[in-house]
DNA sequence: TCGGATTGGAACAGTAGAGCCCCATTTTCG
DNA sequence: CGAAAATGGGGCTCTACTGTTCCAATCCGA
């Protein structure tokens, strides 16, 4: 009904924005396997679809850092928890990339300022020596993203699994924000 | 002359081509201080004008590539290099990121293949211990690019210098990329 | 089964941009 | 200086998309 419809639409709507920002509502409809009348008639104007698929996605990454638990453990050990989560995202990924400016309060857009739980999570690692006190927490912030970003793109293009890739993608991370015990001199 | 104009129009496209990549050509010719006219008559077709952007895009980084001499030293110190190198690109960062398919063969889209001379010198660092070698060529070559679009919006968005901006993107790129001498247990 | 709810096809005007042409003005160079 | 080149403003058509309305077909629950 009303409900399914409607999370039909949105769901289209993130994939298809992903790929491509400034895609038609037209072929948006048909994504969603709707007739465009039918969208016009849950989202009357273009920016209010677009503003659902704002809360869609602040509800989708809301509820990984919630499975994060960022305050639980070691800081590198939540991180990790966070990059599984995150990388779980999917299509939101890309969306949250190519649409930084609809999701700039929760992304990874303004790096002056990120989320509370994310700095707390990052300056627990720097003191329980787990995380590099040298990078600021938008710095690490900025830089998963990044990496997710990458992570995503190179399970679509190539044919590597989603579990290799997460496992690269968790490895790197590590690499990236991790404290260096023994680092290459310059 | 004509050359001079037609190298403004280039700057100006690929500035605001890689902020809004939907910009119209009246938005890129006031852009470039010229009048819509003018920038029609050097690209009859908004398809020229995006190849000669493609064109302009490649030549500079084939010399970030010549500069950065990925052939010499250590894997890492050539990795390090090509950072550097990258990081100079400015606009042109923003722009590859925004438009992959316009300068898809060169930049960093279609992870199963990259660079040759790129990976070569990642197989050289794999051997010479100074690069994690559990992590594929490709993979290196999508997480370089996606830490220099990640670092080219910290510049931008936050008030860090360009100076401490490079410091933690060569920090976090080799720290991501380099061997794991000690890594923390999971 | 019946009736309201939902759907989607079709057509409409309004808008924005692309591509094109003309011509007056300005710049550049011989 | 004078001619050729370059510039840019204005206007025109065409196309694509948006937002809207109307209405027939279909779906679903009472």
């Amino acid at each position: 009904m009303r409900a399914r419809t409607r999370q039909a639409i949105l769901d289209a709507a993130i994939t298809v924005l992903g790929q491509e920002p400034t895609v038609s509502l037209g072929a948006i409809a048909a994504a969603a396997d709707v007739g465009r009348t039918t969208l016009h008639r849950y989202f009357p104007e273009r920016s209010e679809l677009l503003r659902a698929v704002n809360a869609e996605v602040t509800a989708r990454l809301e509820r990984a850092v919630g499975l994060a638990r960022l305050d639980e453990g070691r800081g590198i050990d939540a991180l990790r928890r966070l990059t599984r989560e995150y990388f779980d995202l999917g299509d939101v990924l890309s969306l949250i990339f190519n649409q930084p400016h609809l999701t700039a309060e929760v992304g990874w857009a303004d790096p002056g300022v990120c989320d509370p739980r994310f700095e707390t999570m990052v300056r627990r690692g720097h003191e329980d020596g787990t995380l590099d006190p040298d990078l600021p927490p938008p710095w690490v912030h900025n830089l998963l993203w990044a990496q997710l970003y990458a992570a995503y793109g190179y399970l679509a293009d190539s044919d590597t699994s989603r579990h290799t890739v997460l496992g690269l993608l968790v490895r790197t991370v590590t690499g990236a924000a991790g404290v260096k015990s023994a680092r290459i001199e310059e």
